[in-house]
DNA sequence: AATAGTAGCAACCGCACGCGG
DNA sequence: ACCGCGTGCGGTTGCTACTAT
Protein backbone atom coordinates (compact mmCIF):
# COMPACT_ATOMS: atom_id res chain seq x y z
CA UNK A 1 0.00 0.00 0.00
CA UNK A 2 1.06 3.23 -0.85
CA UNK A 3 1.72 5.99 1.87
CA UNK A 4 1.29 9.83 1.29
CA UNK A 5 4.40 11.97 2.53
CA UNK A 6 4.70 15.65 2.70
CA UNK A 7 7.32 17.89 2.01
CA UNK A 8 7.83 19.83 5.60
CA UNK A 9 9.52 22.85 6.05
CA UNK A 10 11.03 22.99 9.20
CA UNK A 11 12.16 26.50 9.17
CA UNK A 12 16.11 26.57 8.48
CA UNK A 13 16.26 22.96 9.32
CA UNK A 14 16.86 21.11 6.22
CA UNK A 15 13.62 19.45 4.83
CA UNK A 16 12.74 15.94 5.19
CA UNK A 17 9.59 13.88 4.57
CA UNK A 18 7.04 12.96 7.23
CA UNK A 19 5.24 10.02 6.45
CA UNK A 20 1.43 10.14 6.47
CA UNK A 21 -1.41 7.19 6.37
CA UNK A 22 -1.72 3.94 7.38
CA UNK A 23 1.31 2.34 9.65
CA UNK A 24 3.17 -0.13 8.51
CA UNK A 25 4.23 -3.23 10.91
CA UNK A 26 7.96 -1.66 11.01
CA UNK A 27 6.86 1.55 12.32
CA UNK A 28 4.76 0.06 14.59
CA UNK A 29 7.41 -2.12 15.46
CA UNK A 30 9.98 0.43 15.93
CA UNK A 31 7.10 2.65 18.14
CA UNK A 32 6.51 0.01 20.52
CA UNK A 33 10.30 -1.22 20.89
CA UNK A 34 10.99 2.54 21.50
CA UNK A 35 8.17 3.15 24.46
CA UNK A 36 8.35 -0.33 25.90
CA UNK A 37 12.57 1.21 26.63
CA UNK A 38 11.96 4.45 27.14
CA UNK A 39 8.35 5.10 27.80
CA UNK A 40 5.53 7.68 26.31
CA UNK A 41 5.69 11.28 26.16
CA UNK A 42 7.69 14.04 24.52
CA UNK A 43 6.35 12.67 20.87
CA UNK A 44 7.97 14.79 18.73
CA UNK A 45 11.25 14.03 20.45
CA UNK A 46 10.20 10.08 20.58
CA UNK A 47 9.32 10.24 17.24
CA UNK A 48 12.92 11.22 16.12
CA UNK A 49 14.76 9.01 18.40
CA UNK A 50 12.78 5.99 17.53
CA UNK A 51 13.65 6.29 13.84
CA UNK A 52 9.88 7.08 12.62
CA UNK A 53 9.63 9.49 9.93
CA UNK A 54 6.29 10.58 11.42
CA UNK A 55 5.20 13.57 13.77
CA UNK A 56 4.86 13.23 17.35
CA UNK A 57 0.97 13.84 17.24
CA UNK A 58 0.72 10.68 14.49
CA UNK A 59 3.22 8.45 17.40
CA UNK A 60 0.80 9.71 19.58
CA UNK A 61 -2.68 8.18 17.98
CA UNK A 62 -0.59 5.00 16.73
CA UNK A 63 0.27 4.12 20.30
CA UNK A 64 -2.76 5.75 22.47
CA UNK A 65 -5.72 3.97 19.73
CA UNK A 66 -4.13 0.73 18.56
CA UNK A 67 -0.60 -0.11 20.20
CA UNK A 68 -1.13 0.20 23.46
CA UNK A 69 -1.09 -2.98 25.55
CA UNK A 70 -4.33 -2.45 27.29
CA UNK A 71 -6.71 -1.76 24.19
CA UNK A 72 -9.29 -4.07 24.02
CA UNK A 73 -10.52 -4.33 20.43
CA UNK A 74 -14.02 -6.21 19.29
CA UNK A 75 -17.41 -5.43 19.51
CA UNK A 76 -18.79 -3.19 22.37
CA UNK A 77 -20.38 -5.57 25.02
CA UNK A 78 -23.97 -4.47 26.05
CA UNK A 79 -22.23 -2.97 29.16
CA UNK A 80 -20.19 -0.76 27.29
CA UNK A 81 -22.59 0.09 25.04
CA UNK A 82 -25.51 1.03 27.86
CA UNK A 83 -22.18 2.86 29.57
CA UNK A 84 -21.61 5.08 26.32
CA UNK A 85 -25.66 5.91 25.68
CA UNK A 86 -25.80 6.85 29.53
CA UNK A 87 -22.11 8.93 29.49
CA UNK A 88 -23.32 10.40 26.47
CA UNK A 89 -26.10 11.96 27.53
CA UNK A 90 -24.83 13.43 30.50
CA UNK A 91 -21.55 14.45 28.78
CA UNK A 92 -22.41 14.74 25.65
CA UNK A 93 -19.59 14.96 22.55
CA UNK A 94 -16.69 14.27 25.68
CA UNK A 95 -15.24 10.98 23.99
CA UNK A 96 -11.85 10.81 25.97
CA UNK A 97 -14.11 11.52 29.35
CA UNK A 98 -16.41 8.58 28.17
CA UNK A 99 -13.54 6.58 27.23
CA UNK A 100 -11.86 7.14 30.60
CA UNK A 101 -15.18 5.16 31.85
CA UNK A 102 -14.77 2.30 29.44
CA UNK A 103 -11.72 -0.18 30.16
CA UNK A 104 -9.49 -0.24 27.09
CA UNK A 105 -11.83 1.63 24.87
CA UNK A 106 -10.07 4.73 23.30
CA UNK A 107 -12.06 8.46 22.80
CA UNK A 108 -11.41 7.65 18.61
CA UNK A 109 -13.24 4.04 19.40
CA UNK A 110 -16.42 5.60 21.27
CA UNK A 111 -16.65 8.42 18.92
CA UNK A 112 -16.49 6.18 15.89
CA UNK A 113 -18.36 3.69 17.39
CA UNK A 114 -21.43 6.79 17.92
CA UNK A 115 -21.30 8.49 14.84
CA UNK A 116 -21.45 4.60 12.56
CA UNK A 117 -24.22 3.28 14.91
CA UNK A 118 -26.18 5.34 16.54
CA UNK A 119 -26.46 8.90 14.48
CA UNK A 120 -26.83 5.85 11.75
CA UNK A 121 -29.92 5.40 13.48
CA UNK A 122 -30.99 8.95 14.29
CA UNK A 123 -30.58 9.44 10.43
CA UNK A 124 -33.24 7.08 9.03
CA UNK A 125 -35.24 7.92 11.93
CA UNK A 126 -34.83 11.34 10.43
CA UNK A 127 -34.57 12.40 14.11
CA UNK A 128 -32.05 14.92 15.31
CA UNK A 129 -28.92 13.57 17.11
CA UNK A 130 -29.13 15.99 19.97
CA UNK A 131 -33.05 15.99 20.16
CA UNK A 132 -35.35 15.96 22.95
CA UNK A 133 -37.10 12.62 20.92
CA UNK A 134 -33.73 10.73 20.22
CA UNK A 135 -32.83 10.75 24.12
CA UNK A 136 -35.92 9.82 24.75
CA UNK A 137 -35.67 6.55 22.29
CA UNK A 138 -32.15 5.90 23.44
CA UNK A 139 -33.83 5.90 27.39
CA UNK A 140 -36.77 3.85 26.81
CA UNK A 141 -35.48 1.40 24.29
CA UNK A 142 -31.87 1.34 23.71
CA UNK A 143 -31.08 1.04 27.27
CA UNK A 144 -34.40 -1.58 28.40
CA UNK A 145 -33.04 -3.40 25.13
CA UNK A 146 -29.17 -3.24 26.64
CA UNK A 147 -30.21 -3.93 30.43
CA UNK A 148 -32.36 -6.97 29.08
CA UNK A 149 -29.57 -8.16 27.14
CA UNK A 150 -27.24 -8.08 29.97
CA UNK A 151 -29.41 -10.10 31.99
CA UNK A 152 -29.80 -12.67 29.41
CA UNK A 153 -25.54 -12.52 28.41
CA UNK A 154 -24.35 -12.64 32.17
CA UNK A 155 -20.82 -13.48 30.41
CA UNK A 156 -20.32 -11.22 27.76
CA UNK A 157 -16.82 -12.62 27.45
CA UNK A 158 -18.58 -15.95 25.85
CA UNK A 159 -19.44 -14.13 22.93
CA UNK A 160 -17.14 -15.67 20.11
CA UNK A 161 -16.45 -12.00 18.95
CA UNK A 162 -14.28 -11.67 21.96
CA UNK A 163 -11.15 -13.26 22.42
CA UNK A 164 -9.92 -11.05 25.79
CA UNK A 165 -10.44 -11.18 29.84
CA UNK A 166 -13.87 -9.85 30.96
CA UNK A 167 -13.12 -6.21 30.81
CA UNK A 168 -13.07 -4.42 34.37
CA UNK A 169 -17.08 -3.73 34.02
CA UNK A 170 -17.51 -6.90 32.88
CA UNK A 171 -16.51 -8.62 35.82
CA UNK A 172 -18.37 -6.36 38.05
CA UNK A 173 -21.73 -6.16 39.33
CA UNK A 174 -24.23 -4.63 36.78
CA UNK A 175 -27.55 -4.61 38.12
CA UNK A 176 -30.97 -2.31 36.98
CA UNK A 177 -33.74 -2.06 38.98
CA UNK A 178 -37.02 -0.55 37.54
CA UNK A 179 -39.57 1.18 40.23
CA UNK A 180 -43.34 0.93 38.89
CA UNK A 181 -46.14 2.12 40.91
CA UNK A 182 -48.16 -0.06 40.19
CA UNK A 183 -45.76 -2.58 41.43
CA UNK A 184 -44.99 -1.06 44.56
CA UNK A 185 -41.76 -2.88 44.40
CA UNK A 186 -38.46 -2.11 42.06
CA UNK A 187 -37.73 -4.85 39.35
CA UNK A 188 -34.16 -5.70 39.53
CA UNK A 189 -32.20 -7.26 36.78
CA UNK A 190 -28.75 -8.59 37.51
CA UNK A 191 -26.16 -10.24 35.38
CA UNK A 192 -23.86 -11.15 37.78
CA UNK A 193 -24.26 -10.57 41.49
CA UNK A 194 -27.68 -11.16 42.60
CA UNK A 195 -27.24 -11.15 46.08
CA UNK A 196 -26.62 -7.43 45.61
CA UNK A 197 -29.64 -6.63 44.95
CA UNK A 198 -31.28 -6.29 47.85
CA UNK A 199 -29.57 -3.04 48.63
CA UNK A 200 -31.22 -1.45 45.57
CA UNK A 201 -34.21 -1.94 47.62
CA UNK A 202 -33.23 0.86 49.79
CA UNK A 203 -33.92 4.56 48.81
CA UNK A 204 -31.33 5.73 46.49
CA UNK A 205 -29.68 7.67 49.10
CA UNK A 206 -28.92 4.59 51.45
CA UNK A 207 -27.23 2.66 48.80
CA UNK A 208 -24.06 4.27 49.41
CA UNK A 209 -21.67 1.81 47.77
CA UNK A 210 -22.81 1.92 44.45
CA UNK A 211 -22.74 4.96 42.25
CA UNK A 212 -26.06 4.78 40.28
CA UNK A 213 -27.71 6.24 37.10
CA UNK A 214 -31.23 7.15 36.75
CA UNK A 215 -33.10 6.86 33.62
CA UNK A 216 -36.03 8.59 32.89
CA UNK A 217 -39.24 6.90 32.26
CA UNK A 218 -41.85 8.37 30.88
CA UNK A 219 -45.41 8.67 32.77
CA UNK A 220 -47.67 6.25 30.01
CA UNK A 221 -45.01 3.63 30.24
CA UNK A 222 -45.11 3.17 33.95
CA UNK A 223 -48.69 3.18 34.59
CA UNK A 224 -49.49 1.16 31.59
CA UNK A 225 -46.86 -0.81 29.93
CA UNK A 226 -44.05 -2.60 32.24
CA UNK A 227 -47.57 -4.45 33.79
CA UNK A 228 -47.63 -5.88 30.47
CA UNK A 229 -44.25 -7.16 30.84
CA UNK A 230 -45.30 -9.38 33.75
CA UNK A 231 -48.32 -10.67 31.27
CA UNK A 232 -45.41 -12.37 29.69
CA UNK A 233 -44.30 -15.23 31.45
CA UNK A 234 -41.21 -15.48 28.73
CA UNK A 235 -39.84 -11.89 29.48
CA UNK A 236 -36.75 -11.68 30.90
CA UNK A 237 -38.52 -9.18 33.53
CA UNK A 238 -41.02 -11.29 34.30
CA UNK A 239 -38.86 -12.92 36.74
CA UNK A 240 -37.71 -9.78 38.65
CA UNK A 241 -40.77 -8.71 38.65
CA UNK A 242 -42.52 -11.80 39.65
CA UNK A 243 -39.97 -11.69 42.57
CA UNK A 244 -41.25 -8.51 43.95
CA UNK A 245 -42.08 -8.57 47.16
CA UNK A 246 -44.67 -5.66 46.47
CA UNK A 247 -43.98 -4.01 49.70
CA UNK A 248 -43.06 -0.58 48.78
CA UNK A 249 -42.64 2.17 46.28
CA UNK A 250 -39.58 3.81 46.13
CA UNK A 251 -39.37 5.90 43.13
CA UNK A 252 -40.49 5.95 39.54
CA UNK A 253 -37.29 5.01 37.44
CA UNK A 254 -34.58 3.01 36.44
CA UNK A 255 -31.55 2.68 38.48
CA UNK A 256 -28.66 1.20 36.98
CA UNK A 257 -26.14 0.09 39.24
CA UNK A 258 -22.86 0.33 37.12
CA UNK A 259 -20.36 -0.45 39.93
CA UNK A 260 -17.54 1.14 40.85
CA UNK A 261 -17.56 3.48 38.11
CA UNK A 262 -16.92 7.05 38.82
CA UNK A 263 -19.93 7.81 37.31
CA UNK A 264 -22.09 10.74 38.78
CA UNK A 265 -25.78 11.37 38.93
CA UNK A 266 -26.91 11.53 35.73
CA UNK A 267 -29.55 13.74 35.05
CA UNK A 268 -31.98 11.82 32.87
CA UNK A 269 -34.54 12.25 35.09
CA UNK A 270 -36.37 14.61 33.44
CA UNK A 271 -40.61 14.42 32.92
CA UNK A 272 -41.30 12.43 29.55
CA UNK A 273 -44.53 12.49 28.06
CA UNK A 274 -44.64 11.17 24.24
CA UNK A 275 -46.40 8.57 23.42
CA UNK A 276 -43.91 7.64 21.62
CA UNK A 277 -41.77 4.96 23.56
CA UNK A 278 -44.16 3.35 24.83
CA UNK A 279 -44.98 2.28 21.80
CA UNK A 280 -41.40 1.39 20.13
CA UNK A 281 -40.59 -0.20 23.19
CA UNK A 282 -43.36 -2.50 24.07
CA UNK A 283 -45.70 -2.99 20.84
CA UNK A 284 -46.80 -6.49 19.91
CA UNK A 285 -44.83 -7.71 22.92
CA UNK A 286 -41.91 -7.45 21.10
CA UNK A 287 -40.43 -6.69 24.46
CA UNK A 288 -41.98 -10.05 26.14
CA UNK A 289 -41.16 -12.26 23.61
CA UNK A 290 -38.33 -15.43 24.03
CA UNK A 291 -37.24 -14.42 20.55
CA UNK A 292 -35.51 -11.32 19.95
CA UNK A 293 -32.30 -11.64 22.02
CA UNK A 294 -29.95 -14.05 19.30
CA UNK A 295 -26.93 -15.75 21.27
CA UNK A 296 -24.32 -13.73 20.67
CA UNK A 297 -26.08 -10.45 21.74
CA UNK A 298 -22.66 -8.43 22.64
CA UNK A 299 -21.59 -8.83 19.22
CA UNK A 300 -24.72 -9.05 17.28
CA UNK A 301 -26.48 -6.27 19.37
CA UNK A 302 -26.38 -3.30 17.11
CA UNK A 303 -26.44 -5.08 13.83
CA UNK A 304 -29.89 -5.62 14.93
CA UNK A 305 -30.50 -2.10 15.90
CA UNK A 306 -32.62 -1.60 12.42
CA UNK A 307 -34.69 -4.38 13.87
CA UNK A 308 -35.41 -2.37 17.10
CA UNK A 309 -36.87 0.49 14.79
CA UNK A 310 -39.18 -1.25 13.12
CA UNK A 311 -42.50 -1.54 15.63
CA UNK A 312 -43.82 2.01 14.75
CA UNK A 313 -42.32 5.16 12.07
CA UNK A 314 -40.52 8.57 13.71
CA UNK A 315 -43.78 10.55 12.78
CA UNK A 316 -46.23 7.95 14.28
CA UNK A 317 -44.13 7.67 17.49
CA UNK A 318 -44.41 11.87 17.27
CA UNK A 319 -40.82 11.60 17.89
C1' DA B 1 -19.10 -10.32 -12.97
C1' DA B 2 -18.96 -5.46 -12.79
C1' DT B 3 -20.23 -1.35 -10.75
C1' DA B 4 -22.13 1.86 -7.37
C1' DG B 5 -23.26 2.82 -2.90
C1' DT B 6 -22.48 2.39 1.95
C1' DA B 7 -20.43 1.35 6.54
C1' DG B 8 -16.67 1.06 9.56
C1' DC B 9 -12.54 2.60 11.12
C1' DA B 10 -7.76 4.44 11.21
C1' DA B 11 -5.62 8.54 10.73
C1' DC B 12 -5.31 13.49 10.11
C1' DC B 13 -6.40 18.37 11.14
C1' DG B 14 -7.19 22.44 13.65
C1' DC B 15 -7.90 24.37 17.88
C1' DA B 16 -7.34 25.00 22.84
C1' DC B 17 -4.96 24.54 27.00
C1' DG B 18 -1.09 24.22 30.28
C1' DC B 19 3.49 25.08 31.33
C1' DG B 20 8.11 26.70 31.35
C1' DG B 21 11.38 30.10 29.75
C1' DA C 1 2.73 39.52 29.31
C1' DC C 2 4.34 36.96 25.64
C1' DC C 3 5.99 33.03 23.10
C1' DG C 4 7.00 28.33 21.90
C1' DC C 5 6.35 23.70 22.76
C1' DG C 6 3.98 19.56 24.06
C1' DT C 7 -0.23 17.54 24.68
C1' DG C 8 -5.16 16.53 24.48
C1' DC C 9 -9.53 16.81 22.34
C1' DG C 10 -13.34 16.82 19.02
C1' DG C 11 -14.40 17.02 14.22
C1' DT C 12 -13.41 15.45 9.71
C1' DT C 13 -11.40 12.86 5.95
C1' DG C 14 -10.12 9.08 3.21
C1' DC C 15 -9.33 4.27 2.53
C1' DT C 16 -10.99 -0.41 2.49
C1' DA C 17 -14.25 -3.99 2.83
C1' DC C 18 -18.75 -5.18 2.30
C1' DT C 19 -23.39 -5.12 0.18
C1' DA C 20 -26.83 -4.20 -3.20
C1' DT C 21 -28.12 -3.80 -7.91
Amino acid sequence: MSTVSDRVSNGSQEEFELRRGPWTPEEDNLLIHYITCHGEGRWNLLAKSAGLKRNGKSCRLRWLNYLKPDIKRGNLTPQEQLLILELHSKWGNRWSKIAQHLHGRTDNEIKNYWRTRVQKQARQLKIECNSKGFLEAIRCVWMPRLLEQMKQTPSPSSSSSHSTPLSTMEAQNFTITSLHPNLQAPLTLSCLQPSKLESLNQPIEESSSMTKSIIGFPDSMRTSQLPDILEHPTSPAHEAFGNSDNSSLVNDCYYVDIGNYEVEDFNLLSPMSVEGPRDLLFSDGQMAGSNWIGDDMAGTLWNNMDELWQFRKPEELGI
